[in-house]
RNA sequence: GGGCCGGUAGAUCAGCGGUAGAUCGCCUGCUUUGCAAGCAGGAGGCCUCGGGUUCAAAUCCCGACCGGUCCA
C-alpha cells in the first residue's frame, strides 16, 4: 500500500516539509533537508548519533519518561502502566505494544478508553530480537512505549493524523531540542494484531525514535482493503496509536557506544563489580549486556506472578532464567541471578509495585535447582554416549538439545573438557532442530447458523427462578430460540440447565443450551412451531448444585490466593453435579498441610454468611477499583464487566449465577489435587449437597472394604498392608518351593545320546506348574537337550544351541510329530499316544 | 497445543526376549586411638500401571499415568 495522498498534511505544507522517494529503499520520506536523499531508516542510513548527539541535553531513561509524560499531561489524561502479562485477552502471551492495552475490548468499540486522549509508559516484552541481546548493541527483550493515544468516534473527534503528527514534531523538536532538519517521517503501512493501518516511522539519525499508527481497518476476508496478503474492511473507530521507544529516546540524547549503557549504567557497574578479579569485563560485555537486559525483563514478568514452566508464557520466563543462568556460569560472575533481580527492583522498583521478594526467591530457587540439575544430569548423559560409541555426531547433539535441553556449546565443552574431543557444531543446527517439528496447526471456529436473534436473561435478575413463560422467535428441528429465558447456557466453565418447555399439551425435554453472541438457543427432544407461547421449567435441584459450586469455585480461590499467594491465578474451571474443579498457576504440589487451611478457611467464611454481590461495572472503573485480577477467566466483550465480589475475599469478572450468601455453599471439601502441567495445580472439590453424596459414597466404599477384609474401620490399612506382605512372601516361597521341584525332577531324569547330542530325559509328567521354569532351566544348561513329556502324547523339547529338528530326527521313537515353536523351545505333539515310548527311552 | 526422550534397589543408572544387575548410600563384623578409608558379609525390587504378541516380556507392540525437554 503505498497511496499518496495519505500524509498530504497541512502541518508538513506549512512547516515546509516535502515528500521524496528514497533512493536507496524507494520508500516515500517527508523531511525539511532538501538536501536528504534517503529515508533515515536502517539499512539506507546507518547511526550517526554514537558520540553525536543532536540535542544539548541528555536524558537518563526515567528523564526521558517524566519529560514525556509532562510534556503531554496537560492535553491529556495520565493512565497507568498495565501488566506486562495480558490478563485481558488471551490471544498473546505477553503485552509487545502499548495499544495492546486497549486490544480487543476499546478497539472494537465495546468499551471506552480510559481517557481520550490518553499518555502512558507501558512495559512491553518482545522476545523475537532475543538472539541479538547484548550482540547488536541496540536489541532488547524489555523496553517502555510511551504513547499519546486518541480514539476518534463517529460522533466524537478528538485528534487524527494532523495533530498527531504535529504533538510528535512538538515533542521532538520544541521540547527535546532536536533541530527540525533531523526528524524525517517515512511513509509504511502497519499491520498487527488484527489491525491496520497508515503510519509514519519518525527517524533521527538513522534511528527509529517513534512510530506512528493510524489505525481504521479491521481484518476481514470480505474487506475492502489489502495490506501486505490480508483484506481489510474500515473499523467505526479510528485508533491514534503512537510508540515512542523510551529507552531509544534517552539513547539518542546520550549518544553512548550501546543501548545498554543508556539504560543499564548502575546495573552495568554492578555486574562489572562481581567479575572475577583477574578478568578485563570489557571483553565479556556481551553476556554482561544479556544479563541487564533479560534480568529486567524478568522483574517484570514474575513481578506479574509469571511462573516458569513448559508451556507459553511459562516457557519464555524459563528460557530467560536459563539464559541469565549459562551467562552467569560463564562469566563466573561473584553472585547470583537472585542477587541480580533484586539489584534490578532496587533499580526500578518504583515502577513494579507488584513486585514480591519471596516469590522472586522462591521461583527462582527452584529454577536455579532445574538448572543445576539439568547440568548435572546432562553431563553424565553425555560422558555414557561418548563412552558407549567413542564418538558423538551432530545426531547426538540435535537429540540432546531437543529431549535434554542441552546446547551444543555445551556438550561441546564437555566432550573436549573430560575426552578431549572436538565436535564441530553446524552451522544450520538450529534449523535443523526446528525441522523436526511439525509446524502447529490452527484450527477456526466455525459459525453456527442461527439468526441473531436477542434472548433476554431472566437467570440473572432472579437466580431462584424455576419457571417462566415466552415466545418462540424462531425455531427448527430441534432447537428453539426464545424472546427470554431462565434456562443458563453453558459459559463459563458451568454447565447448561435442563428441564422441560410446555407447548400447547406438549412436554419437550431441553437437552442443552447454548449461547451464541447474544442468541441462547435451546436444543430440544422435538419441534416447536414458531410464535408459540411456551412455559419453561428448569430442573432448579441440578441449578442449585451448579450455582453452589459456582461460588465454591470463587470462594476456594480467593482463599487460594489468601494461603498460598497472589501468584495464584484461575487458569481454568469447569462445574459438575458431583463435583467442581479449579486450575491454578502455582509452583509446587499443593501440600497436605495447604489443603487443610483452605478448607478450615472456607468454613471460616462460610460461616462468617458474606454476601455475594453482583454488579455491572463500566469496564475501566472495575480495572481502577479491582485491578486486573478481575480477569481471571475469559470476560465477555461488553461495555460493562459483570463483577463477581464475595466480600473481602475474591472479586472476578463472571458470567455465571450465584448465590446471595456464602453460608449456602455450607462446605468445600477438596477430594483431590493433581499437577495437569509444570506450574499448574488442578484441585478438584465438592461444595452442599455434593459434599455429602460424596462422603456418603466413600463411607459405603469403606463399608465394602471391612467386609472384604474382615477388620473394624480404622484396621482396613494395617490389615490391606498386611495381607499383601503375605501374599508377596507367599509369592516368594512359591518360586523356592517350584526350583526344588524342578531340582528334583532334573536329578531323576535320565541322560541319553542320540548322535552328537546329550539328552537328558524327564522320568515321568513334568508337573504343568514348573513348566515355566524347566525351560530357562534348560537353556541355561549348556550343550544339554531337554525333553520333557507333558502330556499324554505331548512334550516339550530345549536345546540351548538349537537344531531340534535334527535332533528329533535322531531319536527312533519320535514319529507322526507335529512340531510348534522355534528351533530352541518346540511343544512336540504326536498323533498317537507315545508315553509308552518315552519311558522306554530311559533304558537305553 | 504438538514433537522428541525417559520411568528398574533409598539415589544415579546399566540390562532391551530366557531365574533382577552395577556404583554410591544403608546395616553387621573385622582393621584403625579417632575420622576418612579398606576388607568380609548382608538387607533392600508388584522392573509406573493396564491390555496385546510369545512356550516365555523389565525387555517387543498399543494405551494410560507420571517426569524431562524443545517448539508454537
Amino acid at each position: 500500500m503505498e497511496e499518496e495522498g495519505l500524509f498530504e498534511l497541512e502541518f508538513f505544507r506549512k512547516s515546509g516539509f516535502s515528500r521524496r522517494k528514497c533512493i536507496k529503499c524507494g520508500s516515500p520520506f517527508w523531511s525539511t533537508d532538501g538536501l536528504r536523499k534517503t529515508c533515515g531508516d536502517s539499512p539506507c542510513d546507518s547511526y550517526s548519533f554514537i558520540g553525536n548527539t543532536p540535542t544539548k541535553d541528555k536524558y537518563t531513561v526515567s528523564e526521558m519518561r517524566d519529560v514525556f509524560i509532562s510534556y503531554f499531561s496537560g492535553s491529556h489524561k495520565v493512565v497507568n502502566r498495565y501488566p506486562v502479562v495480558p490478563r485481558w485477552r488471551d490471544d498473546v502471551l505477553l503485552v509487545n505494544a502499548s495499544i495492546y492495552d486497549f486490544q480487543p475490548h476499546v478497539t472494537m468499540g465495546y468499551a471506552q478508553p480510559p481517557g481520550n486522549p490518553i499518555v502512558m509508559s507501558q512495559p512491553c516484552i518482545r522476545m523475537i530480537d532475543v538472539d541479538n541481546v547484548g550482540k547488536t548493541g541496540r536489541h532488547l527483550t524489555s523496553f517502555e512505549m510511551m504513547c499519546h493515544d486518541s480514539f476518534n468516534y463517529p460522533n466524537k473527534k478528538v485528534y487524527w493524523k494532523e495533530g498527531t503528527v504535529e504533538y510528535c514534531n512538538s515533542f521532538l523538536v520544541d521540547r527535546l531540542g532536536i533541530p527540525q532538519k533531523l526528524v524525517t517521517y517515512k511513509e509504511n503501512p502497519w499491520s498487527g494484531g488484527g489491525n491496520a493501518g497508515s503510519a509514519l516511522e519518525v527517524l533521527v539519525l538513522g534511528l527509529e525514535v517513534v512510530t506512528l499508527v493510524f489505525m481504521d481497518l479491521i481484518e476481514d476476508a470480505d474487506g475492502d482493503y489489502e495490506v501486505e496478503g490480508q483484506k481489510y474492511r474500515k473499523m467505526p473507530i479510528e485508533v491514534v496509536d503512537t510508540g515512542y521507544g523510551l529507552e531509544r529516546l534517552a539513547w539518542l540524547t546520550s549518544g553512548t557506544e550501546t543501548i545498554y549503557e543508556t539504560v543499564y549504567p548502575e546495573m552495568l557497574e554492578f555486574l562489572k563489580s562481581k567479575m572475577p578479579n583477574h578478568v578485563d569485563p570489557t571483553v565479556y560485555s556481551e553476556g554482561l549486556y544479556v544479563l541487564a537486559d533479560h534480568s529486567r525483563t524478568l522483574l517484570w514478568m514474575l513481578s506479574d506472578s509469571v511462573i516458569p514452566s513448559n508451556v507459553k508464557v511459562g516457557y519464555i520466563a524459563r528460557m530467560l532464567v536459563r539464559r541469565c543462568l549459562r551467562t552467569i556460569d560463564y562469566l563466573g560472575l561473584g553472585t547470583n541471578l537472585v542477587e541480580i533481580v533484586k539489584k534490578q527492583y532496587e533499580l526500578y522498583g518504583a515502577l513494579v509495585p507488584e513486585y514480591s521478594e519471596k516469590f522472586v526467591e522462591t521461583i527462582l530457587g527452584i529454577e536455579i535447582e532445574k538448572y543445576r540439575s539439568n547440568i548435572a544430569s546432562g553431563e553424565a548423559s553425555v560422558g555414557r554416549i561418548f563412552k558407549k560409541h567413542r564418538k558423538l555426531d551432530v545426531n547426538d547433539l540435535i537429540a540432546l538439545y531437543d529431549s535434554h535441553g542441552l546446547t551444543p556449546d555445551f556438550v561441546r565443552m564437555i566432550v573436549k573438557e573430560k575426552f578431549d574431543y572436538d565436535i564441530d557444531v553446524p552451522e544450520d543446527f538450529h534449523s535443523r532442530v526446528v525441522s523436526l517439528h511439525s509446524p502447529a496447526k490452527q484450527e477456526k471456529a466455525k459459525p453456527l447458523g442461527f439468526p441473531p436473534l436477542e434472548t433476554r436473561p431472566l437467570y440473572y435478575d432472579d437466580t431462584s427462578i424455576k419457571d417462566f413463560t415466552a415466545l418462540v422467535l424462531n425455531s427448527g428441528d430441534g432447537y428453539v430460540i426464545l424472546n427470554q429465558t431462565a434456562f443458563y447456557p453453558e459459559g463459563g466453565g458451568q454447565p447448561c440447565d435442563l428441564g422441560y418447555i410446555k407447548a400447547g399439551n406438549k412436554t419437550i425435554r431441553v437437552t442443552n443450551v447454548q449461547k451464541y453472541g447474544k442468541t441462547i438457543v435451546h436444543f430440544i427432544e422435538g419441534n416447536i412451531p414458531e410464535k408459540s407461547r411456551i412455559q419453561g421449567f428448569i430442573d432448579y435441584e441440578r441449578r442449585r448444585q451448579l450455582m453452589i459450586h459456582h461460588s465454591a469455585t470463587h470462594l476456594i480461590l480467593g482463599v487460594m490466593k489468601e494461603v498460598l499467594g497472589k501468584h495464584v491465578w484461575q487458569n481454568g474451571v469447569q462445574k459438575e453435579i458431583d463435583y467442581s474443579r479449579i486450575d491454578i498457576s502455582h509452583y509446587a504440589k499443593i501440600s497436605e498441610g495447604d489443603i487443610e487451611k483452605i478448607e478450615r478457611r472456607c468454613l471460616e467464611v462460610i460461616s462468617q454468611k458474606r454476601s455475594i454481590k453482583v454488579m455491572n461495572v463500566e469496564w475501566n472503573k472495575a480495572i481502577e477499583k479491582f485491578g486486573f485480577t478481575l480477569f481471571q477467566g475469559g470476560v465477555p466483550l461488553d461495555s460493562k464487566v459483570r463483577v463477581v465480589e464475595i466480600e473481602g475475599i475474591d472479586v472476578e469478572g463472571c458470567g455465571g449465577t450465584h448465590l446471595n450468601y456464602t453460608s449456602e455453599i455450607n462446605v468445600v471439601k477438596v477430594i483431590s489435587t493433581e499437577t495437569i502441567q509444570e506450574g499448574i495445580q488442578r484441585v478438584i472439590f465438592v461444595a452442599g449437597p455434593a459434599s455429602l453424596r460424596n462422603h456418603q459414597s466413600i463411607l459405603s466404599l469403606m463399608r465394602d472394604m471391612q467386609e472384604i477384609t474382615h477388620s473394624r474401620f480404622e484396621d482396613i490399612p494395617s490389615r490391606t498392608r498386611t495381607m499383601l506382605e503375605t501374599s508377596m512372601s507367599q509369592k516368594r516361597e512359591i518360586v523356592l518351593l517350584k526350583n526344588q521341584l524342578l531340582d528334583r525332577y532334573i536329578a531323576g531324569s535320565t541322560a541319553a545320546s542320540f548322535g552328537k547330542s546329550d539328552v537328558l530325559i524327564g522320568t515321568g509328567l513334568l508337573p504343568p506348574e514348573i513348566q515355566d521354569l524347566y525351560i530357562p532351566r534348560l537353556l541355561g544348561m549348556r550343550g544339554k537337550v531337554g525333553l520333557a513329556q507333558t502330556g499324554d502324547s505331548e512334550f516339550i523339547v530345549v536345546s540351548s544351541s538349537g537344531g531340534i529338528p535334527g535332533i528329533l530326527a535322531e531319536i527312533p521313537e519320535m514319529v507322526d510329530l507335529e512340531i510348534s515353536g522355534n528351533d530352541r523351545v518346540a511343544r512336540v505333539r504326536s498323533g498317537k499316544s507315545i508315553g509308552e515310548k518315552i519311558n522306554k527311552l530311559h533304558f537305553k
